[in-house]
DNA sequence: GAAATTAATGCTATCGATTGCATAAATACA
DNA sequence: TGTATTTATGCAATCGATAGCATTAATTTC
């Protein structure tokens, strides 16, 4: 590959020379900038950023860690930080654990091997002490999920209010016997999501013993299975709450084929709006996450504070971000019995 | 940070005895070995990619540019790279380019800036001869869609073959009223895709002068337009042939709220089979191309290339590798007028 | 017991861009 | 005309890991 020593030797100069005229340096001559210029195009030089970030220089890249793309929620998410971080020129380094620890340390000690400026993560549920460690070596900043033990950074969705507003929707229609079907509490967002259904319970005054949880992985297959679990309880939901887009489809796929009418024998409520939502017979009410400026909001202030003195780092920061509950047609009062 | 140096000082030994030690080198003691493991554990060690590449080493970074993280089709392929890439030590550097061939530029110049050791890319509808001059720099592969211009190495579906056979099917149940709505002519998947759309009615003897062309930009918005478009022809056609699963989306959503019945007063076969098809009322026939597979032979195939010596690189490789139609319950004859 | 071999480690140059400190030439000022 | 100042450039060290070539000590061989 062509370096600032192919430069230099084609036009006589030294290296430093070279290098200075590419950096625009003013005690550099303007014939020989263009000089210069016009070699290194011609050459097809580009610079080497290893060799330039072992001279203090920072490495523009920034490592992104996701448990899965194909979720529509975390690929919107690439989709906004990515956008927002090219505008400043950085580029994201991807990881995608697959919610496995093990498969976080090691893309984490990568990203450190690389000198990635900053991370962004989503942790998995299990984020190990190590990846902890190595974590602490580099700026890094919590998306969504919060795990105690990385720096106390991070930008989320009030998950418990969402969900508790979902829940009086349903409750305020009259529904008393609910499920509800969501990820496991080994998550943060899980908890908070359950916390929200049960406040809006208490804040009723109504007990939630009627309150059946299906908590396991958020997939589809976990929603089908549910609403086959559900329907053999002695006394059945006559509305679903679902903890996440995957889970809300596998319940309405699951339903259609039991024959139960949306919303006239079963309400369900999603959390997620994917564009189907809308588009689908009946159209689902839904919480909708903001999830696009959250992303944006998280890499701005992330950059900023790269470019922030270590002496003025505040140590700790939370910002939620609030949902809007789209009401369409999937939810109803119960019938009657 | 920490570095060999810091090792060394620790202990008392060299940098190069530390160096090797962490390499393995079979001229260090075990007991020296084990010394310095400790001591790189204790103080959090995490070697420097970019020194050790400056000594020629290379980066155990890969390049993955795509037009749109959020679109299932991209997002499948990313994920399915990753997990091949992960499992031989290659970290994805992601480039969304939103086929904007401004921003494609740039982000090819930042990864031959980072050295990466090779780009996988699915090129923008307009890729610049700036963006060929410095992919000629780095290994790369075109997915996907496929440009003149950079190495003549493609993985890709057989479009127009899978096209061909979902119009061969609309052909064969009595269709003779089709409209194709797809993506533009300037991608070049686009264009196979059509041509498979004239090869089914060449061999079949049919004049394809019925047949009506949609041809824009692969979108939901673009799906409902056209079929408003469509419905106001002298004689509107009984069946649609979708270029994109988002064009499709926005087909039967724009069918559904004109109150046309699917498959009877309209059919229906989508290039492109997201989770929805299958759930849809009726169930969409679908053209499900081999993403998963396709994305692991490339990442295989190319990772394999990025270990072969320069003189036995073959110069030209196309890969294709063909769909299936999954028949479902949106295709069925035309009514008789 | 002297020479030869092996084992364990250190010294130093290297990769490419950057930068402080010379140096050289050209111009300005007294 | 000689010194100060500006302008344009070169030299050499630096960043961290690696690897060829010493070097030293320990062990084996004849």
């Amino acid at each position: 590959m062509v370096t600032t020593k192919d430069i230099a030797k084609k036009l006589g100069f030294s290296v430093s020379t070279v290098g200075r005229a590419l950096a625009d340096d003013a005690r550099i001559s303007e014939q020989t900038k263009l000089a210069v210029r016009a070699a290194a195009e011609e050459l097809g030089y580009v610079g080497n950023l290893a060799a330039r970030m072992m001279r203090g220089g920072s490495s523009n890249l920034i490592g992104l860690i996701l448990p899965d793309i194909q979720n529509d929620f975390f690929a919107s998410i690439a989709q906004a930080l990515s956008e927002s971080c090219d505008r400043q020129g950085y580029r994201i380094v991807l990881s995608i654990t697959g919610d496995d620890p093990e498969t976080e340390v090691r893309h984490i000690r990568d990203f450190v091997g690389a000198r990635v400026s900053g991370i962004i993560l989503v942790p998995s549920a299990g984020l190990k002490r190590e990846s902890m460690a190595l974590l602490r070596q580099v700026p890094h900043v919590q998306l969504l999920r919060y795990a105690t033990g990385p720096d106390d950074l991070w930008f989320g969705i009030d998950d418990s209010d969402a969900m508790e507003r979902a829940t009086a929707h349903l409750l305020d229609l009259g529904h008393r016997h609910i499920a509800y079907v969501a990820a496991s509490e080994r998550l943060s967002t899980g908890r908070r999501r359950l916390e929200g259904v049960h406040n809006a319970y208490r804040k009723r005054g109504i007990a939630p013993s009627s309150l059946a949880t299906f908590l396991d992985t958020p997939t589809s297959t976990w929603g089908e299975r549910a609403v086959h679990e559900m329907l053999t309880l002695p006394e059945p939901p006559t509305a679903i709450l679902s903890g996440s887009a995957h889970v809300t489809m596998g319940i309405i796929v699951a339903l259609r084929r039991a024959q139960i009418a949306v919303p006239d024998q079963m309400s369900v409520v999603g959390f997620g709006d994917p564009n189907w939502c809308e588009w689908w017979q009946p159209p689902i009410t839904a919480i909708r996450p903001p999830i696009q400026s959250l992303a944006v909001n998280c890499a701005l202030w992330f950059m900023d504070r790269l470019r922030t003195p270590e002496e003025k780092l505040v140590k700790s920061y939370h910002a939620t971000s609030s949902s809007e509950l789209i009401l369409r047609g999937s939810t109803g009062a119960p019938a009657s019995r």
